[in-house]
DNA sequence: TCTATTACCTAGTAAATCAGTCGGTATTTA
DNA sequence: TAAATACCGACTGATTTACTAGGTAATAGA
């Protein structure tokens, strides 16, 4: 797994693109406005993301671009992966020269935990953190305070 | 949060030092012989880990690095932020210039998914990936064949 | 006391990645 | 036809990665 700021920017292009796009398609001028992201950046990691079926570009003018499904369907390992072109890690290159075993124990360990956190990721939707805010919006209309609560394992 | 290659090689350096530092301090050589990572990488890695005291150098002949506490005591989190130095993310630098709301949402769910994830990794400890293993040690010898499970969400 | 071994420190570096600019082309709406 | 948008490729300064080189400081053992 990698996490990077290439993969804050693409989960946070897509959850703008998750909570404005109910009604037509959103456009990469928006989304740089609004997320503070240049748009030949936005343009690559689009790129990445239409290469996944994630997003849905539509050109012309009144275009923009639709989630490639439905924000269910789409979760956060989708997108990291996609614009991280998350290679696998060594695992010893296939057994080559990992005689000793402290080598390879380590890297098994590490793979566990590597696809445990892989999995985590997997298991949260775009949906789940839209939801998720959707309900904290109920409580205190438009100025969110920050409370970074990280309750609900995302199920 | 932020995970590279670079916090894997700090991972995969201190899973070696949990699983041989049982009797007797580890040389960064045998690290390096190890795991395949240069000693002059290691020294600057265990320069950030020694910082945050999650190692302990001793000088001299028959010298090395212990863990700097028990194995239980560090976390994944606790690695990966020593060596990563993670800067925490804008959130709009302090309220400044987010007033839409677009921008501001965006980074509020990014921000509470980035403290789950951070939650996630600081639940994981070093001995709960070395008990982890050793349980599989019993049932095959010495070829460890990589299943990559991903149960047991690290209590 | 000398020597070897180790941690510890600083500087430099090629390669990759990040985040961006620039200048286009293709498609579609009005 | 004109404007708006996606789409595409090349280039770029800054940073990070992983490593090399060349030290100094402390310590165990001869």
């Amino acid at each position: 797994m990698r996490l990077s700021t290439k993969g804050r920017y693409a989960v946070t292009a897509m959850l703008d693109l998750a909570l404005n796009g109910k009604k037509g398609p959103v456009t990469l001028a928006e989304i740089s406005e609004n997320q503070g992201i240049s748009l030949s950046y936005l343009e690559q990691l689009f790129a990445a993301l239409r290469s996944k079926d994630l997003v849905r570009g539509v050109r012309g003018p009144g275009g923009g671009y639709y989630l490639g499904k439905s924000a269910d369907e789409i979760s956060i390992a989708n997108i990291i992966c996609a614009v991280d072109e998350w290679v696998e890690f060594t695992r010893c290159g296939g057994r080559q020269n990992c005689s000793g075993g402290a080598r390879c124990l380590t890297h098994t360990l590490w793979d566990d935990l590597s696809s445990e956190i892989f999995n985590f990721l997997a298991d949260i939707s775009l949906g789940d953190l839209v939801r998720r805010n959707l309900g904290k919006k109920d409580e205190e209309e438009g100025n969110l305070s920050v409370v970074a609560n990280s309750s609900s394992q995302a199920a």
